[in-house]
RNA sequence: CGGGCUGUAGCGCAGUUGGUAGCGCGUUCGGUUCGGGACCGAAAGGCCGGCGGUUCAAACCCGCCCAGCCCGACCA
């Protein structure tokens, strides 16, 4: 065959790649760096949209669009931020023929043109809060890149709200960061730790980058989205002010939240298996596949007891009948395995005479048979336990490989072995964490939200008393 | 951007001391099949990643470039 998966056990990354590749979710673009997000990997970049849209609505947000091209100036004006980005962007310096006066940035983020543009529709309070998402495409000039986790050009939705206390924007950021762990938790089935990065790993231009990290199954972590309380740093850079309610002048207060295609890759990576993808249900594009198993003689009738059943439930669920002659059953099964689709209905002349279809799980592989008149429900509670298993194994292999490391020895040795996210006491100093960085290749994923007591323990490097206790782990 | 590996049919690969390329899968056509990746027969499919060099002759030797993967430095 040539469809093979490499397993995990042998060579992740490679299982990764095989994934991608194989389930058809995107390929490689002639440009290096860039990918071609295929029809399958597109629509569940729309299920991902469409989740995450909706609950932006639901928390007051409307969507809007800045252009792709950013006057150069615009970068250089807030220091941090063109620090941080110099490196990765790419520049338009000649359009029409000509080589332009000023150098036109691609967009690597939107901060910067989004605030020249708030600097007009900003004077008083009276026009606060905004509220604006977009989504779009940016590039970053990437050294390394991987399918979906780290590519040239991504696509992503990027919100940018204005505020007229540094309270609302910081009670905004947390509630946005609220939004990407209830989608990564009950729509992705991930789980996710949240918390607040330290300085070192905080967005070019922002006062506090708060994120949610997922444990891959490599026990890597994955930062799956930020939210960043911006402070009046932009406002500053952009000269926005606003009169207040007492008629003093103030900067404004702002934030800025992402999330990327880098969802797929979670999902990819938290949930899937050697046999291929193993999609949530409530993000998959496809919920339900029938596959009808007949010969010549019964086809007829199998397949017309297979439609009736597909339109039954097309009212309820995302459903695909399969009526191919060509291929046998039994590739169907493969091919449906591996993309990943949580359901397989197979109908044949058996199970028509008993009014009842085969009903398997993607996941756990386990079948059942149900009558046909109790197919939607049986479905629907399916599909809820095929979502909630999801969530619980990924959150018991997380937990299974959490650890609390006591000094610096047992820190390196967690990372090791097995690897994945060790908890140890911090003192808040640079130096510490570069050390760990530099000598075990692990960061400070987040310092959680739910503040552990740290009670007393010394800094797992330094051994001077600790602030916080850290979430150390390699990352993506 | 450094170190390593790789690049030959759509995919996976073979190709001897340099002599103009082969296997499996897939594809197309015909037929038989069909409850876990079916079988028989026939056929199509190649500027050997690109450019340059050595040679009477290069998939093979040399140089440069490009791309992919892995490991580092940098990042969603």
């Amino acid at each position: 065959m040539a469809q093979k998966i490499t397993p995990r056990a042998t060579d992740y990354s490679q299982w990764y790649i095989d994934i991608v590749i194989n389930a058809k979710l995107a390929d490689y673009a002639p440009v290096k760096g860039c990918m071609v997000v295929r029809p399958r990997g597109y629509a569940l970049w729309e299920r991902i949209q469409q989740g995450l849209d909706g609950l932006f609505k639901a928390t007051g947000h409307v969507n809007a669009y800045f252009p792709l091209l950013i006057p150069e100036s615009f970068i250089k004006k807030e220091a941090e931020h063109v620090e941080g980005f110099a490196p990765e962007l790419a520049v338009v310096t000649h359009a029409g023929g000509e080589k332009l006066e000023e150098p036109l940035v691609i967009r690597p983020t939107s901060e910067t043109i989004i605030w020249s543009m708030y600097k007009k529709w900003i004077q008083s309070y009276r026009d606060l809060p905004i509220l604006i998402n977009q989504w779009c495409n940016i590039i970053r000039w990437e050294k390394r890149t991987r399918l979906f986790l780290r590519t040239t050009e991504f696509l992503w939705q990027e919100g940018h709200t204005a505020h007229a206390t540094s309270a609302e924007a910081e009670e905004e950021t947390l509630r946005m960061l609220g939004v990407y762990r209830t989608f990564a938790e009950e729509y992705m089935a991930v789980p996710v730790l949240h918390g607040v990065k330290t300085d070192s790993e905080k967005f070019a231009g922002a006062v506090r980058t708060y994120c949610i990290e997922a444990m891959m199954q490599d026990r890597k972590s994955l930062q799956a989205g930020t939210s960043h309380y911006l402070g009046q740093n932009f406002a500053k850079a952009f000269d926005v002010t606003f009169q207040t309610k007492d008629k003093t002048l103030d900067h404004v207060w702002a934030t800025s939240w992402g999330a990327s295609t880098r969802l797929i890759g979670a999902i990819i990576m938290a949930h899937s298996d050697d046999k291929g993808l193993v999609l949530p249900p409530r993000l998959a594009p496809i919920e339900v596949v029938i596959v009808p198993i007949f010969k010549n003689e019964t086809k007829d009738a199998v397949v017309a007891f297979a439609r009736k059943l597909r339109d039954t439930l097309a009212a309820d669920f995302r459903v695909l009948l399969d009526e191919d002659d060509q291929n046998t059953p039994g590739w169907k099964f493969s091919e449906y395995e591996l993309q990943g689709i949580p359901v397989r209905l197979e109908v044949g002349p058996r199970d028509m005479e008993k009014g009842q279809v085969v009903a398997v799980r993607r996941d756990t592989g386990e079948k059942a048979f149900i009558p046909v008149s109790e197919a939607g429900a049986t479905l629907r509670a399916l599909m809820q336990a095929i979502q909630t298993s999801l969530y619980q194994r990924a959150l018991k292999f997380r937990t299974d490989n959490t650890f609390r490391a006591r000094d610096y020895a047992e820190l390196g040795k967690f990372l090791d072995d097995p690897g994945g996210f060790v908890e140890a006491g911090w003192c808040g100093d640079a130096a510490c964490e570069a050390r760990v960085k530099e000598e075990t290749k692990a960061t400070i994923r987040l310092l959680p939200l739910d503040k552990k007591e740290t009670g007393g323990v010394p800094c797992v490097v330094c051994g001077k008393s600790a602030r916080d206790i850290a979430v150390f782990g390699r990352a993506y």
